[in-house]
DNA sequence: TCTTGACCTGGACTCTGTCCATCGTAGGAT
DNA sequence: ATCCTACGATGGACAGAGTCCAGGTCAAGA
């Protein structure tokens, strides 16, 4: 049984089979899908299963704050089910491949307050990028 | 004139009416228009300019290395002319306003060897995300 | 077991971006 | 100044990603 299912259980959230393929599909670590590859793992145990349903599944866990949404590509976000520990991501320019990595210090206080325009600052995304040892 | 289209001249390229109106609406700082809204400004000069010409010279001035593409949002990229100076991007969550910032330090220096997994990295993005003062 | 409101489905639709056949023109050649 | 031609522009079809909706289905409490 996947953490993230017993999270969303116990958030009161009704556990459907639609829901619970959904789930499982996105657990692991360093796992980085899609919708539509989301929706194509959750069809081969559910092959009724739609792409609305899974649109809105992935992100009802977006905001329920179970995954993160991803987008390092400019095309399809993707769905990153380690939420709970804060990272950043490094991306393969080559193949795309996207690793959690985890910088030092703290990113957010680069960021000089005559750099910050009267914003209250609360969040910081840092995508890292380069090839990878199969690649280069 | 704009200092763009001087570059983009210098590299040998035809110039004409339609690339000179979207470098000509490129032009200024903090500028970060989605290809529609460059369309839309250009069509405002001239009337007949297709969405294809937009995207084509928009994404030869990303080839040149005159123009950056932006993507904070998910939906539509964003076209910065501010090419030349190394910057990061800071986001309102309310608005979307995008201002330009220069964090202190190196980014790229804040990950360590051994979160790098076997990969040359080359670049890094950071945006940052809170609340403008308009919209606080 | 029954009931019901939340959930799922498939298809139409929107938005963003790309492709292609055809037409037009910038700028070098004469 | 005019001609040529290869490069650029056009617009309409197409594709990928995501959203919306009317109607059918079902999880879970009574």
């Amino acid at each position: 049984m996947s953490d993230l299912l017993e999270r969303l259980r116990g958030r009161g959230w009704r556990v459907t089979s639609q829901r619970r393929v959904v789930a499982e599909v996105l657990d692991g670590d360093h796992v980085h899908l899609t919708a539509e590859e989301v929706h194509a793992r959750a069809a081969e145990r559910l092959p009724e299963i739609s792409r609305a349903t899974v649109y809105n599944t992935l992100g009802e866990m977006v905001s329920l704050g179970e995954v993160m949404e991803v987008s390092t590509d400019g095309r399809a976000k993707r769905y990153d089910p380690n939420a709970h520990q804060p990272h950043q991501h490094l991306v393969c320019s080559a193949c795309g491949i996207i690793r959690d990595v985890h910088p030092s210090g703290d990113p957010l206080a680069d960021l000089p307050p005559a750099e910050r325009f009267g914003f209250t600052v609360s969040q910081v995304e840092v995508t890292y990028r380069g090839v990878c040892a199969s690649c280069a």
